[in-house]
DNA sequence: GGTAGCCTCCCGTATTTGGGGGATAGGTTT
DNA sequence: AAACCTATCCCCCAAATACGGGAGGCTACC
């Protein structure tokens, strides 16, 4: 693991978000008791938390994935939204992928469990300020998952032959018949029979099926 | 970290991929000092990967991100193709987040440094077969902004009525304008003139076109 | 009350497409 | 050699689509 550099010199601004009292308070003075870290806040509620974060401008935030109401992730998406450059880190007591995975994708930074030991929680934050995204390896795989399926050009599982698929990636771009016989110096006739038995290979009859299809990648 | 209970009961078969005898020989001893853990083979490049390692099945493939000709990650790719179950770990001496990233694209499965010490492979070893995926935090946080932009929807810079976008959503799963028209429950000439002003507004002129702009974000 | 935008429907026509047939030639496999 | 796949081109025709116009009703805003 790479050191990070600590984001500032001076004593880092955190902001906790958790609604029970007695988590609240043992938090609170856990991240006091880190040097250079200052717990600056408790917010209560999510409700709380978007309206008092904003102007309290602090350097992280700890977040209770549960919170009645509105839950920590949907408090997370809020404030992305109105700061995209606040780090937010997820609080879970149970290692939960799913509820995980959706914290990531509305912005969460990076999560850690509630019985990290301290001096891990002090390396997660950090981590996540020096630009890491504290996780798990298992989470780690599942949002590589995720990202590899979205990432990668479509596929298809259809055997389609290289001139197929070429017709098709240029159908992909909107283009008309007259316009791929053109750029690949065939007739439209011939664009015509690639189309036909593409539709046929892909069970679609239409270039816009076609194209949802090969887009979506459930070609 | 959560424990991960080994893939097998017997010994883990590992292949090595490293171009460098010297650098080879040693990876092949320590791999074989660690207990439960097996390299079977050295491959002395990636042609010779594709080669020996569908036939040999391993239960996890150690590649070093360069070789010469066909590089770590051209090789991964291909391997997962494949090999999908495959699992493939990158050996990199630096932490080039670029290059990592991309071999996480090519299907790799996790990375660690050549200078990790003897129980950190074996952790990130267990921790691969276990479904986890070793990468350092700085690349999981790339991963996740990656895979966070790519699960968001598709958004429009042009302005269309609601109802148009509908029509929208509609044309870009492949529909008809006349399943367009039921579906809205109003009149297939009414679809007609939602598109005619969807086109004009996306400066496209076909359903195809609009459909590829739509789905590719750039609408 | 006027103006504007949106949704709805209609007409008409030129163009494109989908889908059926078939033909030729080169290549691979068997 | 025969069977097969592929790429190319051709014809035809019904259907769908693109696109120009217009028009009534509705809401919203000034």
């Amino acid at each position: 693991m790479k050191n990070h550099p600590p984001a500032a010199i001076q004593t880092v601004k955190v902001v906790l978000v958790e609604d029970k009292p007695g988590v609240r308070d043992s938090w609170t003075k856990l991240i006091n008791s880190l040097p250079g870290f200052a717990c600056m806040h408790g917010c209560v509620s999510g409700e709380d938390a978007l309206k008092v974060i904003p102007s309290l401008k602090p350097d992280l935030v700890l977040m209770d994935i549960f919170l009645p109401r509105m839950s920590g992730i949907e408090c997370t998406a809020r404030l992305k939204l109105a700061m995209p450059k606040l780090q937010i880190l997820m609080l879970t007591a149970v290692e939960d992928d799913e509820l995980v995975f959706m914290a990531l994708q509305a912005g969460a930074d990076g999560y850690l469990l509630k019985r990290t030991k301290p001096e891990d929680l002090r390396a997660a934050m950090l981590d996540v300020l020096g630009g890491g995204a504290p996780m798990t390896s298992e989470i780690a795989r599942r949002v590589v998952e995720s990202f590899r399926r979205a990432s990668q050009q479509p596929k298809l599982d259809v055997r389609l032959s290289a001139r197929e698929e070429e017709v098709l990636i240029l159908l992909s771009k909107g283009y008309a018949n007259k316009e791929i016989a053109e750029q690949l110096a065939i007739g439209t006739e011939t664009v015509g029979s690639h189309l036909k038995h593409i539709y046929e290979k892909m069970h679609v009859r239409s270039r816009a099926e076609a194209v949802a299809r090969y887009m979506t990648g459930k070609a």
